[in-house]
DNA sequence: GCAAATTAATGATTTATTCAAG
DNA sequence: CTTGAATAAATCATTAATTTGC
C-alpha cells in the first residue's frame, strides 16, 4: 500500500541563533558522531524544521520500554527489519499461543513487567511468531487498562441493577462511560500505588544479568519461564 | 458476548469475562512451559501477592523512547551503568547549559522529538554533563505539558480579570485548577492532533535512516522562525 | 458462498495525573 | 514549591469479525 519514502526535504536550519551565551546551541556535528553521517544537514540546525512527515509509517517515533535498549535490542531490531518487507510495519498480530501465554501471565498477577521480564517474555513468545518487546509492553498496558475498565463497567451495571434495577444507562453501545466513576472495583491493593520503577535499571552487566528472575515489579510474584536466573542485583 | 478471536483455536475467550465473577479458572497450562514451576505458588493463586518491591531503585522498568533501541543503545546503557554507582540513580539534574539548549529547541518548535532527534540531542547535551535519552524525552514531555498548563492558567486569569476584574481566584497557591476547564485558551491549532509516530520505525536500515531528520513532530506553529509551513497533513 | 461494507477489538500513541527528589 | 520520573487514562488507527448484498 503505502510506501514510505522520505521526501528528502531540506530543512533549513535554525535561523536564529540562540546566542545563548554559552555556545551550546548547535548540535554541531562535532559530537554527533553522525551516526547518521548527517543526512541533510539537519544536524547543525538544532531545529527540526522539517515539515513533518506525511506518511504515518514513514517515521515512527515512540516511547518504548527500556528493555528495548537492553541487550537483545539487536535481536529485536533484526527481527523488525526483517519484518518490514515492503508494506509498512503492520501492527503486531498476536498468535493464539502468544495470547495464551500473555493472559496466563496476566492472570498470574503480572501487570507491569519490568525490562527483564519483558525481554524474556518477548523471547519466549518469539517462538510463536514475530514479536517485539514493545508489543509485550503495550499488551500489558492495554490489557490492564481494559480489564479495569471492563470491571468498572460491570460494577456499575451491577450496582445500577441492584439499586435501581431499571435505570440502565443504555448508552453502552460501545463504551459509554467516559472516565469518571470510581466505583469500588479494583480488588484491593493496587490503588494509589505508583512507584518509581522503570527505565534503565538493568545495569549489572549483561553478563551478570543472568541471575535471578523473579522480581515482580509490581505485585506479582510469578516466575515466568524457567530461564536464566536474572541478576537480582539489588 | 460473542467469541470470535482466533480462527480455529478454542481456548477460552477473551481475557476478562464480562461478568465480575466468571473467572476462567483453568489456564490450561499447555503451552507455557514451565511457568508452572511456580516459585512460590504464586501462579495458581492468580492474584498478586507480592508485597511490592522495596527498593525504589532496585528495579526500574520504564517506558522509554525508541531511540533506546537504536544503535547507540550501547552508549546509553554504558552511561547508565556508570551512573549507578551505589546509591540509587539520582534523578537527572540538568545543567544550565543543557537547559538552555533544550529550551531553545523547544522554542524552536520541537515538542516531541523522535528517536533520532533524541539520540542526537542526548549526545550533544552529554557534553555538558551526564544525561540519558529518557531525560531528554521526559524533559520535552514535561515541558510541553507544563507550558500548556501555564498558558491555560494565564488565559483563565486573564479572562477572569478582564471580565469580572475583581474575582481573583486567590486559590492559586499551587495549582488550583485540576483538570477541567476548557476555556478558550490554547492559542489555536494544537488541539486534537495526535498522529502515530514512535517506536521502531527506524527500519529502512540504519543507513537509510539517515535521510530525513528534521521533522517537528507536533503542531506548534509558532512563527518564531521563518520555517516551513508545517505540514498540516491532517 | 464470497467480497465489499460495517462494527467490534485491540495494538500503538499521546495526554493528563500523580509521585517524589532536591 | 519546582520539576524529573512514572503511570494511568484517553485516543487514534488498523485489523479481525460479522453482516449484508449479490
Amino acid at each position: 500500500m503505502r510506501l514510505h519514502h522520505f521526501h528528502g526535504v531540506a530543512y533549513f536550519d535554525k535561523p536564529a541563533s540562540p546566542s545563548p551565551s554559552s555556545s551550546p546551541p548547535s548540535i554541531s556535528s562535532s559530537s554527533l558522531s553522525s551516526s547518521a553521517t548527517t543526512p541533510l544537514g539537519a544536524l547543525h540546525c538544532l531545529r527540526p524544521l522539517a515539515p513533518k512527515i506525511s506518511f504515518p509509517e514513514a517515521r515512527k517515533m515512540v516511547v518504548l520500554p527500556e528493555f528495548a535498549r537492553v541487550r537483545n535490542a539487536a535481536r529485536l531490531l533484526h527481527c523488525t527489519l526483517l519484518q518490514v518487507p515492503a508494506s509498512g510495519t503492520t501492527r503486531w498480530n498476536p498468535s493464539p499461543d502468544q495470547i495464551k501465554v500473555l493472559e496466563m501471565l496476566y492472570r498470574g498477577g503480572m501487570r507491569t513487567p519490568n525490562s527483564f521480564q519483558i525481554e524474556q517474555i518477548t523471547e519466549e513468545l518469539g517462538k510463536y511468531g514475530r514479536i517485539e518487546g514493545k508489543n509485550v509492553f503495550y499488551w500489558f498496558q492495554n490489557h490492564k487498562a481494559r480489564e479495569r475498565q471492563k470491571q468498572k463497567r460491570a460494577a456499575l451495571l451491577t450496582l445500577s441493577t441492584t439499586t435501581t434495577l431499571s435505570s440502565l444507562p443504555a448508552a453502552e453501545t460501545k463504551d459509554g462511560l467516559r472516565k469518571k466513576e470510581e466505583a469500588s472495583s479494583e480488588d484491593a491493593s493496587s490503588r494509589k500505588r505508583r512507584r518509581c520503577r522503570t527505565w534503565g535499571d538493568v545495569h549489572g552487566d549483561v553478563t551478570t544479568t543472568t541471575e535471578v528472575v523473579a522480581d515482580c515489579t509490581d505485585d506479582v510474584t510469578l516466575e515466568l519461564f524457567p530461564l536464566r536466573p536474572q541478576g537480582k542485583a539489588n
